[in-house]
DNA sequence: TATCAAGGGTAACCTATGTAAATGCGCTGT
DNA sequence: ACAGCGCATTTACATAGGTTACCCTTGATA
């Protein structure tokens, strides 16, 4: 873990956030000015350990990371991935709850926003708040989806639907093309998001090859999905989870979103 | 779907509350008032459908609900469970996520907190606030706790976690003997909960008798866990991501709980 | 009293997925 | 060039859990 400084010009939280909401210029300073400071993790270090009762939000700038837990008897489940973008640690919770970790999967920058800093900001900045909030909602449409997918498809649909939600998320921050991503996930990785074993990860990998649903170079790991309507299907993907449809507009009762049917 | 004027004195959210938050009178008036109107539902009903674009938080008075999602091939799986004391519905979300519906289990209670009234209610009550975030925080550790449940778990410790969980969950409102509760659920509820078949859960019941780890009078409805010890060991069952322990200050800073280690 | 539906219980059989073990390939370090 | 490691791949075999089908009890309704 190292200090940087970070100073990309086209901030990714700026475009994310832009896409969704009208942001005023004082609030596009305060993210620039978040994201000055910035640290670096290496594939596999731990970001968060057991949530070490740090409720500081983090926002994810660039790489790969995963939430998961350890259970009693040595195995892991990945809970939900992050991807460039994300905000994630925002915990906010007082109590000590859930105690998972976050660890890098790919080398990682993160920036931090200290956990006293954000009440202070969402009191002052409407639109940034309303991140924080769109953000949760977001993670737990998420990990609402996981919960279906582990509890009632079989590996062929989970996976499918895996790398479906995958594409469509690094979409949403250009960081896949229109059918194919980098996708930095050993069968390990996708076995303990599954709920599988590993040897059928790499079964039902090659049986969606076999079906011409996937390319998969394992030299530079760059998926395509050949089909994505058929696949969809297949594997009952419905994107609209994600969806962020409507500008709402920045005065606070629209933002609520509950007059206009 | 009924009106009703719910006028109990000793307040189950005043209650809860009060257990990890020291609540000002004002407050406790205000909950008092949240609380007067009531909408009854009956067994079988939808609370909620496809979240409906309603950002209304509702309170949870009396009886069991479930929060559930309908697959593609009709199936169905249960998200989480929703006792007396709990809060849902919140969403914030302006955009339109996750599409899950809210169906009552049991005869329910509930008080609804409409969407225009909630900013205004955090904005003005520190703690009531706190309550919504500790709400959100609470229910994200409970879907951790289920995706690890459905991703790294067999029949038996899936089954038992669950039933745990409930009965740790109940206990905290006082909806629970010191190892006995009512369960209305049916083996197909709890088989669209855990990912099984009906017929798997029925095995896997009689296995938990035959265990004697529990006793469940189909009649009553009774469930008692007879070594909750054995059955937390045997499940790999950890309660604490439950627990809330400290009474934090009502000071904002102190709130966030960043400062003390 | 007869009927019906919902839910629990059980048995026989089938299959998706797990486990164990071995092979190969492509790195990296020496 | 070689050893060694991480990861993908494949085969053979074992088993947890799904499917189908049927019966029983109970309670509601005619």
């Amino acid at each position: 873990m190292s200090e940087n400084s970070g100073s990309t010009s086209t901030n990714i939280f700026v475009a994310k956030l832009s896409s969704y909401i009208d942001l005023s210029i004082e609030e596009h300073q305060v993210i620039e000015e978040l994201t000055q400071n910035s640290m670096a993790f290496d594939e596999g270090q731990d970001i968060i350990f057991e949530s070490e009762k740090n409720s500081s939000a983090y926002l994810l700038q660039s790489g790969w990371a995963i939430r998961y837990k350890i259970v009693p008897d040595g195995g892991r489940q990945i809970i939900s991935y992050l991807l460039p973008g994300d905000i994630f640690g925002f915990r906010e919770s007082l109590f000590e709850l859930s105690d998972d970790s976050v660890q890098a999967l790919t080398p990682v920058i993160v920036h931090c926003i200290p956990a006293e800093n954000i009440a202070e900001i969402c009191d002052s900045h409407t639109n940034l708040s309303l991140a924080f909030t769109w953000a949760r909602a977001r993670e737990q449409a998420i990990l609402t989806e996981h919960i279906v997918r582990l509890g009632r498809r079989n590996a062929y649909e989970r996976l499918g639907h895996l790398l479906l939600e995958l594409l469509h998320r690094l979409q949403l921050v250009e960081k896949a093309g229109n059918s194919d991503y980098f996708l930095p996930l050993t069968q390990e990785v996708l076995a303990d998001t599954l709920g599988l074993s590993i040897v059928h990860v790499n079964r039902t990998l090659r049986k969606l090859r076999n079906d011409l649903m996937i390319e998969l170079d394992p030299k530079t790991r760059r998926l395509r999905i050949l089909d994505v309507d058929a696949l969809s299907e297949a594997t009952g993907y419905d994107q609209s989870f994600l969806d962020q449809n409507e500008k709402p507009s920045r005065s606070p009762q629209d933002a609520i979103g509950f007059e206009e049917k």
